[in-house]
DNA sequence: GATGAATGAGGGTTCATTCAT
DNA sequence: GATGAATGAACCCTCATTCAT
């Protein structure tokens, strides 16, 4: 029971429980109930820190994020070659993917938005601005476009160093020109969260390592015997 | 209304609704009341044909993938280049995916396994046996694993043909060795589903033509400008 | 037990169990499980005939109502004096109000909307058309005016009939010209609710005869043309 | 904030934030939460100076009434016609419920006590006896009951004044004799309330003046010994 | 004494599933 | 066989009240 411990405060035993049942249940599979009984606490006391179910969940994913943006800052920072700043990132995100696969799981699914008929798209040309693209049924409302659009956020933050990386060797010219670097970005950045969502194997820092190796190489380099 | 065609057995019709309640909500949104009323019959109706909500899920998936599969069989098939044959896979499986991204984002999740403690873990060496790998809490009833692996087989049935393809390029010469190839496989397989769950801008055949395309040459060619 | 007699149909089991409860706690107070229980059937029974709690307790108020007002109007259309049509308009009124008194309160407690920082209002010189009115905090949504509509307008109902006799005697010359008629007919009418709301001793014909006709004597010898 | 006046005594600050909220929520719907908030104060003070949020809203309403009832003392004492005196009473009782509408409404509900499946009845002849009448169920705590008849006290102390004031011109031979003297003070009373909760356009001095003339023009006109 | 973190019974509501017709 | 009325467990959330600090 994770919530023995008296000298951890409520809300981060609440917090931790939320954790374990959100990694294991999914979001909507995951119930308050269980979650006080792991924390030892009571109902009221989840709503006092935490407005509501979603906002716990969001509470969490925050928190988990913070410490991996500054991570992946780190080391898109760090002065050294293109292909070992690639491999560190890829590394981290192995890892971190690895850890929280469930929750990010339904972060991507809850931040895709498609189960409520509507979702948000990047404006053409201007990559910043997001707008709402209604795909059938009723338009959502202002506070559940706001709740997709933090999630949307939270993932961006991650995709978007790589994508100064990727953007940094293409105007140093050690990678090919890439038309519509955020696609490209997109598809390496959830590619590997994929795999690492389904190959429960690579556990360790080793396998890790070697994963982000591989997937660096076969990125840089292609998997063609022949040349182009 | 889809159930207003008499002719067409309620089974059918109930398929048809769930398809679209499903699609449209996913899993645990999705309500047999919704369902039904658009199949216009009657709630026992669906038990007769499904035993429950989960099979009438499976049902579908598995009435979904059986002519999907036989096209990227016959795309495998197919006397052609190594390319080709990639690319028009590649095709079929971002149309496919784009068609069905909210029905196959919950197959996914739920093949995971992990929103129940345990996983499915192929064994090392014996690619082709499961075994189950529990994380924490009571062991899954015989019922549950069941479940989970006809997810499970769907998936990996869709992934097997890829990565054949993928086999015979490397044995033929045309790819460089590839050491783990099926997690090679996962990590194109899921790479492309992820891409086209988060790009809603693919939606006609000419941009699924061109992202097939795309991806086959970034997979055989690599993104660096120079050669390793 | 009401639910005991299996005879009568679910929904008007529920009806009944829900006049008794609400009778007696009013609206906040009254809870669904005390509802089910009376009526002996399912929560979710309740939710399948009326929609929710509050709508509930609005088709108890249109099914007291409906009869009530028949014989309001069947009053009104008596052929008859003026001073005969009021008392037995008021004769009615007392009846209904002293079986119905909690039902009723709780009615123009809610219909009064003061409570929630805004009212609905007659818009000046247009009687028929009602305005929103906010006095304190946020303005109500669409569906909470909506909600205080019916309730208004189901006391409309009953004043209306009333102000129709005033008026009627008015352009016969028996009633002194009323200026603001409608400001007249809430004071007799209110008047007399709170009156029996507040004076439990009458509860049998006899003394409601009597009331009404003190009433009556009373506001023609005010009101009455011949004099002053 | 109310409650920044580190000057004025808890016990005040949480009687003045409780004005604020009752009169804003009624009594259900009002929360301590709100009530700590604007007072500025802990929670245990409020259980501290008063037990429970029923005894705080009495408290309340023993307060509001007070200076009232002074105000109506005051007016019966003058010396003057009983005409002004009564229009004198209207007019403090409209200015009075028109400012505390929804705290009275609440008081005047609870007070019916039909709420709890009794009531609390004059016994005839007797007056100033109250007796417990049960309607249905269990019968009331002595508890419960004092909470009643505490309600229907502060009630009767306001009318108690009117009735003196008919009485006195009954006696002076100003007024008819009245019959069951207590019912029509009542019905005065309660009229005159309903018809403030209901008019929400009267809210300033003037139309309270007027209101109160025409209510004692209409009630004299009909009581008057002068005539039918 | 004053506080406010913690509580948990109880509220309205939903929906997969059953079974009498 | 087909139906859909009936169910009730389970959900998220609220809030008056307590009590350790």
């Amino acid at each position: 029971m994770l919530g023995t411990d008296r000298t951890i405060p409520k809300d981060e035993r609440i917090m931790a429980a939320a954790e374990r049942v959100f990694s294991h249940k999914g979001y909507s599979q995951a119930t308050l109930d269980e979650i006080i009984k792991i924390a030892d606490t009571g109902k009221g006391t989840v709503y006092k820190y935490y407005q509501n179910k979603e906002n716990l969940f969001y509470s969490l994913v925050l928190r988990k994020n913070k410490p991996f943006l500054e991570k992946l800052q780190a080391v898109a920072k760090m002065d050294c070659s293109f292909e070992r700043k690639l491999r560190d990132y890829f590394m981290e995100l192995v890892s971190f993917m690895h850890e929280n696969a469930v929750i990010w799981q339904v972060l991507l699914f809850e931040m895709s938005g498609s189960a409520s008929g509507w979702k948000l798209v990047r404006k053409k040309g201007c990559e910043n601005q997001l707008e709402v693209k209604v795909t059938w049924g009723e338009p959502p409302t202002k506070a559940e476009v706001e709740t997709v659009k933090r999630y949307y956020e939270v993932v961006h933050s991650e995709m978007a160093i790589l994508q100064n990386i990727l953007e940094g060797a293409v105007n140093a010219g050690v990678l090919k020109p890439l038309i519509d670097l955020h696609a490209w970005t997109g598809s390496i950045f959830f590619g590997i969260i994929m795999s690492v969502f389904h190959n429960s194997n690579i556990y360790d820092l080793e396998t890790a390592e070697e994963m982000a190796t591989v997937i660096t190489d076969r990125f840089m380099y292609g998997a063609s015997i022949s040349r182009k």
